[in-house]
DNA sequence: GTCGATGTTTGCAACGATGGAGAGCCATAC
DNA sequence: GTATGGCTCTCCATCGTTGCAAACATCGAC
């Protein structure tokens, strides 16, 4: 049986509110009170019950992260850094993950697990607005990424169309002319891939080439066999690009390894960037230059969005927030 | 403000129990009571307040699971599998970072959190058996990794040693004669450098060869640069090996890439085998053999472990328990 | 010595849910 | 018609904590 507060209470002779005070910080408790509840609190090893407390104030201090899936660098290194900024602010972090299923999203989104949690960082691939709109009442809500309209609720995210045209126009400045864009989407899931698709566009269209639609190469997922895949099948229709602008860091890695395999140097033959700025970048043979979203700023931001959500709960509703997250071009050898 | 259990009774006209009857599903109900509150239910848009029931049940549905860094990908990848097989049996998973930290560790594993989580699942780098001895009343914990002392809580974990002894023979078996092992670590932190170490020495001596202690290369972290670190050192105090066994898939990934800048070719001048079977060695150039430890085994054992005991908390206390996780050798490119 | 002000401590109620005891009702058996 | 038993449903207490307001103690000022 664990100790409560009427077990330290008894054991130092005061009432069970005397000990809350002690253990709250409450000013007004004479030193020697304080000195004879803490030594009690010691002795029987007390440890606040978090379900009562969460019960009576409302607030858990638990904040739930949902992504797609936590074995993807990208959505782990986000986790990290989440993870660490709320432990900073004073708060736990539950991970979900949804797998990109609409109806985990639409569960997570709905508040499964209210009172468990006070808040919600969510990093959707398949939600919609439409999912969100009326949902005033649940917890507060922070959106990751530019997936879904930016007026239904908090959101952090890159400028995916600066990033890209960015990740672009610096293959041009290389020289490149036929660059290939590897990761194109077209299902309601791949609202990133078009907004990288859009910036990738308008570097070339501003550099005066014209754009050949067999450079657009589709994707299913964003994983390392598809960048591989999505290579072998760009070699197989024609003359190779000079480059490609891959939209993560995954796709780029199956495809230096397609290219490799192909017999192309890199970046010699090939030049390829990616996106994400994921650890295992910096050590792959090359390594890969790719667009560099300040993901600490990210899980920071987020974390702060929701703690002054709940901060303002009480008064009226503020109108959501955008937050748009700084990023960088990191070059780096498959490039340079 | 959410509705309780008190809303939905009075919009369907019974006691609060009878709710709470109908919400769990409880036998004895008159079909007509039950519709009416479902149509409440469903009218008021009723969730359960977690931490309430949380409370009155001394159950939260929620384990933790403690690990040092979320991005290192072989955490990562077990972490989804924690996840995932949590999921499967109806827990939330609540993540805490420990960096690794001996401090950190306690906290989690004094119970940090109690009542805000039924069971945790602890990977421990620096933690000792003499830190759990006495910990009988806390939340039950679930050890992974062959780090401490089985006897103090239930654990899973890889055969260390056999798993090295089989990297190594691999190895030798290739016709490798001077076998490097990377990652010898001596801190306390060190328990699985150790028994890798053992492993990868008795496959040497089991094979007839010497060992010769220029080969065992330390490496103060497990990760890419301290496994590039150490082959670079290596390779300055002699003639290069021919072979490397390192202690995890980072460090040879790291030693992949500094191999590259030093000219020598994989596996031709020199083979590499790590540990942990993480995605990224499927892709790397080339591809890394690798030990292969059946992570969503080791996680699906960990919850099942954790559940087993939450369920005979009421009993007698029975002695913690020992898995062994099963492994295999994934033998890729840097070694075929 | 009394009064008020200030500082310290206490008791009670409440957060929302559920277990258990028992009240009410109906059908069946005598 | 009454007793019996089983099914439904309600009421009350409880989980551990904290906000509120009241009670109590201490002190200095008059």
């Amino acid at each position: 049986m664990r100790t409560r507060l009427k077990d330290v209470a008894e054991r130092a002779g005061v009432s069970v509110k005397t000990v809350s005070n002690v253990v709250n910080g409450y000013e007004h408790v004479t030193a020697k009170t304080r000195s004879q509840v803490e030594a009690a609190l010691v002795d029987l090893g007390y440890v606040p019950n978090l379900a009562a407390r969460g019960l009576r104030n409302g607030r858990s201090g638990v904040i739930a992260l949902a992504l797609p899936e936590l074995h993807a660098p990208y959505f782990a290194e986000i986790a990290h850094h989440v993870v660490r900024a709320a432990a900073d602010r004073g708060w736990t972090v539950l991970v979900d993950e949804t797998e990109g299923r609409l109806d985990r999203e639409r569960q997570v989104a709905a508040g499964i697990r209210a009172h468990l949690i006070d808040g919600l960082i969510l990093s959707p691939l398949a939600l919609t607005a439409a999912d969100l709109d009326g949902r005033a009442d649940g917890v507060p809500l922070v959106l990751l990424g530019e997936r879904v309209r930016h007026d239904v609720a908090d959101r952090v995210a890159v400028d995916n169309v600066q990033a890209a045209r960015d990740a672009t126009a610096h293959l041009l400045r290389q020289g490149r002319r036929r660059i290939a864009a590897i990761g194109v989407q077209r299902s309601a899931a791949g609202a990133s891939a078009r907004l990288r698709l859009q910036g990738y566009r308008k570097a070339v269209r501003e550099h005066g080439l014209d754009l050949d639609p067999v450079l657009a190469v589709p994707a299913a997922a964003w994983h390392r066999a598809d960048g591989a895949a999505a290579v072998r099948s760009l070699l197989e229709l024609g003359p190779p690009p000079d480059a490609l602008f891959c939209f993560n860091d995954l796709l780029a890695l199956g495809a230096l390894r397609a290219l490799h395999e192909a017999g192309l140097r890199v970046p010699d033959d090939v030049a390829v960037v990616g996106f994400d700025d994921i650890e295992e970048t910096r050590y792959s043979t090359p390594s890969l230059s790719t667009v560099s979203p300040a993901k600490d700023g990210i899980a920071g931001t987020a974390v702060d969005l929701l703690v002054a959500r709940l901060a303002a709960q009480a008064g009226a509703p503020s109108p959501p927030r955008r937050v748009v997250a700084a990023h960088t071009l990191a070059v780096r050898e498959s490039s340079g």
